[in-house]
DNA sequence: TTAATTTCTTGATTTATATCAAGTGGCTAC
DNA sequence: GTAGCCACTTGATATAAATCAAGAAATTAA
């Protein structure tokens, strides 16, 4: 995994994230918030280029700028495909990351993709120059968990379809952007279940 | 919601929360575990009790000594359960109780308990004596989160029958303590598809 | 101890979803 | 522009799991 920097980022990038910590982890003075987009490094991504393999250490936590990069794993008679992240979206795998296990996931880019990279040890220092930085991310952790408790629900109380609209009303535009049959794994049905899903609600 | 607390606590009581604050958050020094530990109060709860409702606002943080307690919600046509907690597990609902959102699950004793509860303003002090408490709290917050990633990939990826296997290697001992349709719920099937499960591989 | 209630099991049937197989359409690369 | 590939659709069929209904077993209450 390697990093091409380049000297000057851009503008509207930079505002990107600078916007979505904001955002996702509140306020922050100014001057912190540039000392923290300091440490990421830009990165470009091709189309269907790998940045982490599963049983590989996951060094290094990703923001989206542009681009959607599909987290999945292959198991014995499938690959399943656990989430689908793009523009905005904070990636890593959260067991490598923080307890240095092996990666449970692969990520690999479905379309051309950009990212912002900060890499672990960097990652680990926001907090010396970030007083509020433990609050800030045990907030955000929080809030994953409790999305991912909803996906949990889901499964226990949803049929396929059910979850189909349930997803398709949050993630529109996610539809037109890549193959459909990862979404359909990623919502625990098949392509074809999916195809047929669709064909009841033309849009 | 109200807490009986009784002025000497089990010594035997103590020295469960003390072994699993020290096994689930690492290595605490004494001193700090015993002012943890005076933040917690005992209470017994009967057998059928409810110690949260849905939508009620979660202002305690549960540590279950003893007993089993059922974490599910109502929904329009079922009951689903999400979770059974029991011996040393720590219990909240995380969305209210970190973010002040009405509660998503309804806590229900599915046996006598007793646990140790702390509210919400004395968790919130624990950090002020325990300067290690933020990156202890935040490793076991992303533990949890892992775990729940082993959840959605479950329903992703497994029949009815492995997520029964699955949980059933890791969790021998609820199947004789509590009402199998409840470990059904939680496992995404029915109480009929779940005993014809077990019908096949008696034990 | 017996009655009442709850939980679990079993069979018959239906429904949801997966699987298999074939074909269509679109995109990409030469 | 055409060949080849990949994604998607569609139909036929198989399978997993839900539902419905009844009864047996276990637990709780009187």
């Amino acid at each position: 995994m390697q990093t091409q920097s380049i000297p000057d980022l851009s503008p509207t990038h930079l505002s990107q994230l600078q916007e979505s910590i904001q955002n996702t982890f509140g306020i922050i003075n100014t001057q912190e918030l540039n000392h923290i987009i300091e440490l990421f490094k830009w990165k470009p991504i091709k189309k269907g280029e790998i940045i982490l393999r599963t049983n590989q250490n996951c060094q290094a936590m990703y923001f989206i700028l542009s681009g959607y990069i599909r987290v999945f794993v292959e198991t014995a008679d499938k690959e399943v495909t656990q989430w689908i992240a793009y523009q905005n979206y904070f990636l890593t795998d959260l067991a490598s990351f923080m307890f240095d296990k092996p990666a449970r996931w692969t990520f690999q880019a479905l379309t051309d993709a950009e990212v912002y990279m900060i890499n672990k040890d960097e990652y680990n220092r926001i907090k010396d120059f970030v007083p509020t930085w433990p609050e800030i991310e045990r907030l955000f952790i929080c809030h994953c968990f409790t999305t991912l408790e909803d996906r949990v629900f889901s499964h226990l109380s949803m049929t396929a379809e059910e979850r189909y609209h349930y997803f398709f009303q949050n993630n529109k535009e996610l539809f037109n952007q890549v193959p459909l049959q990862y979404i359909a794994s990623m919502l625990g049905m098949t392509a074809e279940t999916f195809s047929r899903i669709r064909r009841k609600y033309p849009f």
